[in-house]
DNA sequence: AATATTCACAACCGCAAGTCG
DNA sequence: CCGACTTGCGGTTGTGAATAT
């Protein structure tokens, strides 16, 4: 490892950080947010350069990592997005809470390209190793050249919808119960700047003249194929696949991995969703709620699993402004869960998260306290308001039943009526998920409690 | 037991894009 | 418009633990 040509200049300090450094780096920033990264380490005493603050932040200390060994379900996405996306790590770690690029990247060179390699596929295109090789053969030039990104044939992305169908069948039958993508900003952004990233690579390779690439219609086949499946298994189970929700941002729950469940789940099939205040159905409603009854989510299943104890109160009086109470929360027992030995340092004081942190503004609030309000009214006037001839894509990952409207050019109404009671079944058959059936679910049932430990558990999840 | 090698992970480098005065 | 500065990203490499010899 080097040093940033700033470090030689102020003989600052590189390599590994200490948890001194990490407790100094984090204290600040709970506190005061990062701000002007160069300015942290001055403000924060620390002798590092801003760079390096900011990496150690987002790669480390930020409190939404998952950190762990990735699960099965976690590569196999990876492994599909590369082959849409090429080594755009941070837009692949954007469909992966709680992991970072340098993560995905990391896991990437040291352990998935090889296992792909083992089983015969050729890690850059994707394809059979036998095809690239014959490729090579017959025009090395052209396929050395080729952008990885930009390589995604129609072959290939059926390829990746047949695979992501197995996914999306392999969750179903994991767990019956599962979780619906926000609606929150951050699947906006989130699904948007992945989705954009999709239709940049047609920009750019259609601009190369190259038709063998993912078109606009690819496109369709490929959301098509994946609402299909969300119908199709959708109809036979109490939730939508988790699948068609693995290609979407989950809230930013920070499970450590030894805390996954027998399930061997993503965390979002510990969620279900709540469809009590929008009436509408529920799969695209917006609160999501874990399904674990805040009862069993308690700190003691919390520290045994994560190594240390979140206690984190969210004032009710202005859940928009965040104010964390944390006590120990030590980021870098994390990776060591075993090794609790420090627990009794740490910042052990109260911490207190201002909201121009953007992690809390984004994520635990557009998440957890999440539009309650929307309505059948608003959700059909959505589809109305939606008719017209240029395709939103990023709406219509967040609306299933806008993208499916579109796609079998059918009127969204009838189309809305006709899903609605096919989902019908969903939501009846449902007793115990969804929070319409709320004399079911305790505590979650009682619409009192519901919001406040709705933002006490979001806080915990997203702080933990 | 000592040394060499491998591996996963953390951190750095350099570049590009964006922002601001 | 320009240059300084900041931020974000992807590629690369250093570090230390685990494993092999």
């Amino acid at each position: 490892m080097g040093r940033h040509s700033c470090c030689y200049k102020q003989k600052l300090r590189k390599g590994l950080w200490s948890p001194e450094e990490d407790e100094k780096l984090l204290r600040h920033i709970t506190k005061y947010g990062h701000g002007c990264w160069s300015s942290v380490p001055k403000q924060a005493g620390l002798q590092r350069c801003g760079k390096s603050c900011r990496l150690r932040w987002i790669n480390y200390l930020r409190p939404d990592l998952k950190r762990g060994t990735f699960s099965q379900l976690e590569e196999n996405l990876i492994i599909e997005l590369h082959a849409v996306l090429g080594n755009r790590w941070s837009q692949i770690a954007a469909q992966l809470p709680g992991r970072t690029d340098n993560e995905i990247k990391n896991l990437w060179n040291s352990c998935l390209k090889k296992k792909l390699r083992q089983r015969g596929i050729d890690p850059v295109t994707h394809k059979p190793l036998s095809e690239v090789e014959d490729g090579e053969d017959k025009n090395p030039a052209a396929s050395r050249n080729q952008d990885k990104a930009s390589a995604v044939s129609n072959t290939e992305l059926k390829l990746l919808k047949a695979d992501h169908s197995k996914l999306i069948g392999a969750n179903l039958q994991e767990k019956r119960s599962s979780s619906i993508p926000p609606h929150g900003n951050q699947l906006e952004r989130e699904s948007t700047s992945s989705f954009k990233a999709m239709n940049d690579n047609n920009n750019n390779t259609n601009d190369h003249g190259n038709n063998n690439l993912m078109t606009p219609t690819s496109n369709k086949d490929f959301l098509l194929d994946r609402f299909t499946a969300f119908l199709h298994e959708g109809s036979t189970s109490n939730c939508p696949p988790s699948g068609f929700v693995g290609h979407f941002p989950l809230p930013k729950l920070n499970y450590a991995s030894n805390a996954r469940l027998a399930t061997n789940s993503i965390p979002s099939l510990w969620l279900s969703q709540t469809s009590k205040a929008s009436g509408m159905n529920c799969e695209f409603s917006s609160t999501m709620i874990p399904s674990i009854p805040p009862s069993a989510v308690t700190s003691s299943f919390i520290s045994s699993s994560m190594g240390y104890k979140p206690s984190i109160t969210v004032p009710p009086d202005n859940p928009s402004l965040p104010s964390f109470t944390t006590n120990s929360y030590r980021p870098w027992e994390t990776g060591a869960p075993s090794n609790n030995s420090n627990s009794s340092t740490g910042s052990n004081g109260s911490t207190e998260l201002q909201s121009n942190s953007s992690f809390f503004e984004n994520t635990i609030f557009s998440w957890g306290l999440g539009d309650c309000s929307s309505t059948e009214k608003e959700a059909q006037n959505h589809l109305i308001g939606s008719q017209q001839e240029d395709i939103r894509w990023p709406e219509y990952l967040q609306n299933p039943l806008l993208m499916a409207a579109a796609l079998q050019n059918q009127n969204q109404q009838s189309l809305y009526n006709e899903i609605k009671t096919e989902t019908h079944l969903l939501t009846e058959n449902s007793s115990g998920m969804w929070p319409d059936n709320q004399q079911d679910q305790e505590p979650l049932q009682n619409p009192d409690i519901c919001p406040k430990d709705m933002q006490r558990i979001t806080a915990s999840y997203g702080y933990v």
